[in-house]
DNA sequence: GATTTTTGTGCAAACGGTTGTGTAATTATT
DNA sequence: AATAATTACACAACCGTTTGCACAAAAATC
């Protein structure tokens, strides 16, 4: 019953040799004899000798450890995120230390503060709803310790980030909607300050216009996101002049929402209206009415692709201060699921 | 732009004192004078002095890290635990490195391994369904690395574990069926070789018994909690000559599967047949029907749980050969949430 | 004023590896 | 056979911090 892990010193001692003769033997270093390498390797498998990682990060200046703050992982896109994160981590050696802001800023910054002094070599991060100051960000950078944003990327200048774009899906999902002969297309939109927001408004636009459509901004209704909000944009729908047969809603909470108060007003789902969401609920393919199509933005593959960005920078050499730094803006596209291949 | 962090050397060499001194003003050590500690601080502020705690680690032989790892984060129990657990560790200082075992045996070896030669100072595992081999799990212990089992308990001996028992939470929702003045219960169980799926028959049973009421087994139906199995389930009781009117489903999944069967056979949910499931699917709230009550299990609560104890072993003085080991074993009791506590 | 005690600080080892450099012993070259 | 080249290993420094011990200077005691 060994207490302690085998050392590189332990086994020196029992074959007398030094211990830089033990390590490079390990480490199948050219300037060692072949009898002594297999000698050495012998007794360091009987003793189950395992470097010790610790060990070598302190030596090495790196922790070989990407930190990842995410708001939440109950919600669907960032577990999927994180399992993409993770792949990636673990493929490339590195290992990832994992933090929930829960979406409050002062959280984060503690988290963030955590991250420094354990010395990760690079951060990702999804930051917080309520973050309004990035200043904290700063310390790190004066650390060269590379910051990739992801998802919600915050309005600064200068960074390296990984989002999708909307965008191209709803052109997808309202193109998809005008393709299956509908004409009056509503849209329950979120707040107007999220860029996520003004992605869904433009790509609904450009779908309307490219396909000689006159885009009516009555049809086009700005929520909390909310229940209650939703329930007044259906109303709002219901009681229009131009009665939408179909609604593109913010996400799968919102269609739900209006699913079901659709329903109460005696509206068949899928018949006298239909819907198309933003994929965040796994759940819905369960439930009795589900939309018709959902625009997917692929979570694990951003958060493979955000790690990628991030154990690249961390490995890349660091940039002297002469030369231009180039920021990683990478946007993946949305794309349109419909039934037939969900 | 300093590129590395400042280390207590720069402090020592700028104050021309020796790094001793640097160190024991700064953990304010009784043994340094007041007017050296003050200009130690101050200058450590100044240069943004942080330890480093790769340094601290290696040097203590603790890592301050716990390995945690959890079959899958994207179901809502794991991601509800997963919060508990980091809340407990970032409150005891300690540091959490996740990984996911997505169910699979081999993976779950490998990320073992890892958080072997990362050292970690305790784990806290969920083990994936496919493991049936406990072996590596034995080369932590033998490092003296606690270990404690959460949720999924493999079946053997002296080991450290925190799980729900779902008999009470069970005897409570079929006793709350019974005062609703239903008679005939039916129960949609997992496969009889899970234990969960015994404590909820077992719940049941005595729910039943003790209400006077004679237990009938053939109300009892053990599926693989597939769709087909529970359609299938769902057709026996509207057959069976003692028509149920409320069923027990062993979770949501299984609840949405079954009221979608039921409305496809024209009984009103809630109305004709009442439903009482184990709360898994935040969502459900959001749906049209919903069950009536859920039997829930608290994962929030069970993950602090499992970390406290998990920290509380690292921590206490190693037990010696010679005395007995006392092992964990603790049971967090589900419950019963009806509409009105949600 | 000489001795003891207290106070404040420095020295050096230790943690477990890696790696540049020095150097014997062996082999190859002439 | 003498010299050069190669091989195979050892020595020691290093990473940042903590900590036991030694020790000088100042204060307290007689």
């Amino acid at each position: 019953m060994s207490v302690k892990p085998t050392t590189i010193k332990e086994i020196a001692k029992l074959l007398d040799i030094s211990v830089s003769t033990v390590s490079r033997a390990l480490n199948d270093h050219p300037s060692i004899g072949l009898t002594t390498k297999m000698r050495v390797k012998k007794i360091a498998k009987e003793l189950n000798y395992e470097p010790n990682q610790r060990a070598i990060q302190f030596l090495q200046g790196k922790s070989h450890t990407i930190g990842v703050i995410l708001p939440e992982l109950s919600e669907s896109f960032f577990s999927a995120a994180i399992s993409g994160i993770e792949e990636i981590a673990y493929k490339r050696n590195y290992t990832v230390l994992l933090a929930q802001s829960h979406d409050d800023a002062d959280l984060e910054k503690v988290l963030l503060e955590k991250m420094k002094t354990q010395r990760v070599d690079g951060l990702l991060i999804s930051v917080a709803k309520t973050t309004i100051n990035f200043d904290h960000f700063e310390a790190l950078n004066r650390l060269q310790i590379p910051i990739v944003f992801f998802d919600r990327i915050p309005a600064i200048k200068n960074i390296h980030s990984v989002a999708s774009n909307l965008e191209t899906g709803t052109y997808e999902a309202v193109s998809f909607l005008l393709k299956k002969g509908h004409r009056t297309i509503g849209m329950i939109n979120g707040p107007t300050n999220m860029t996520s927001s003004a992605e869904r408004k433009n790509g609904y636009i450009k779908a309307m216009t490219s396909h000689r459509l006159k885009y009516d901004p009555s049809l086009m209704i700005h929520t909390a996101l909310t229940e209650e909000d939703t329930v007044q944009a259906m109303n709002t729908f219901i009681l229009h002049k131009r009665k939408p047969t179909a609604v593109v809603t913010f996400n799968d909470y919102v269609a739900l929402f209006a699913m079901r108060y659709a329903r109460s007003q005696n509206l068949k789902i899928n018949k006298d209206i239909e819907f198309v969401s933003y994929a965040n609920l796994p759940i819905i393919e369960y439930m009795e009415n589900t939309p018709i199509a959902s625009v997917e933005q692929f979570p694990f593959k951003q958060g493979q692709k955000a790690a990628d960005i991030l154990l690249d920078l961390i490995n890349s050499p660091k940039p002297d201060n002469s030369t231009e730094q180039a920021w990683y803006k990478v946007v993946v596209e949305s794309e349109l699921v419909t039934g037939k291949n969900k």
